[in-house]
DNA sequence: CATGCGTGGGT
DNA sequence: TACCCAAGCAT
């Protein structure tokens, strides 16, 4: 018996009031959340969404930004590299979709930053076609309720075809399913302390039934430290480039970073990537 | 398939 | 305090 009836039933009660759950909210708008929900939480992303929204409506309106802009605006959601994929995304579905966000799963995976997830994420929540839509929310769903195994693993071809088996047949309780499982996932069934208690599908909870059995298999990989990496200096020196109006000097770079060789490699980096740009002697974001 | 990629809040 | 975790993607 599929999870998918109860957990929908729950939905309907208890699904939390967000802006892309709003009734006319375009596909645009879902794109853009989509992009800034890779990673970063629901709290964090709704006031940017919303800040992006009223200045880029359209595709059209951020394509016609310079793509320094959109990471500027990104601010401090982190991975910007996903402001530059945004910001080329729209100028792909301007040029190649007369500007409009495309509805097909093969046309969105061809656009920049979009993969698995957030294609179908878009085909099912802005157009409402039949699609498993696969997050780390519903594999930990599925990898307890249905497997009975306290932890997702890391992602696998399989997930697909494992959310295709409980996915209700019908277009409308496909959609609902999928966001519903999402919705449990995120705010039930979560990765650290699971409120079993308040889960509709406990008493089909294959992990529950089990006795919650210690977690054996593979698992995600664990990242790596934060602090004194790449990763943080990188993330230094873009803050330092959007605060500026000008461009940022090399000696002024050296300011958030002493250690020189991990400055030249974290710089080197950005440079390869195409978040920043170097004019003459300094550093900024491009255009 | 493993790794690198930001940032901030929770435990 | 040190992790852990968050609607992933590209390589």
């Amino acid at each position: 018996m599929s999870i998918a009836p109860a957990t929908s039933d729950w939905f309907e009660g208890n699904g939390r009031d967000l802006p892309w759950r709003r009734p006319g909210f375009t596909a645009w708008g879902t794109l853009v959340s989509e992009f800034m929900l890779q990673q970063t939480p629901v709290v964090r992303v709704i006031p940017r969404l919303e800040e992006w929204l009223d200045r880029w409506p359209t595709p059209a309106d951020l394509a016609a930004a310079p793509s320094g802009d959109a990471v500027r605006a990104w601010a401090s959601l982190g991975y910007p590299r996903r402001a530059l994929a945004l910001h080329a995304a729209a100028v792909a579905i301007t040029e190649r979709h007369v500007g409009v966000v495309p509805h097909d799963v093969p046309s969105l995976l061809a656009l920049p930053g979009v993969g698995d997830y957030t294609a179908r994420a878009v085909a099912v929540f802005a157009y409402g076609h039949r699609h498993p839509v696969v997050d780390v929310n519903i594999r930990r769903v599925i990898a307890r309720a249905v497997h009975g195994q306290g932890e997702p693993g890391p992602a696998a071809k399989r997930d697909l075809a494992d959310m295709e088996a409980i996915l209700p047949e019908s277009v409308t309780d496909a959609r609902r399913a999928n966001v519903a499982i999402m919705e449990l996932g995120a705010v039930v069934c979560t990765a650290r302390s699971p409120r079993c208690d308040a889960c509709p599908i406990a008493d089909q909870c294959a992990w529950r039934l089990a006795g919650y059995p210690a977690f054996e298999g593979k698992r995600a990989p664990v990242q790596k430290k934060f602090a004194g990496s790449d990763r943080q200096v990188r993330g230094l020196i873009m803050a330092e480039l959007r605060a500026s109006d000008v461009p940022v000097t090399a000696d002024e770079v050296a300011l958030v970073c002493a250690l020189e060789e991990q400055r030249v490699r974290a710089l080197a980096g950005l440079l390869a990537d195409g978040l920043v740009v170097a004019v003459d002697d300094a550093y900024q974001l491009p255009d």
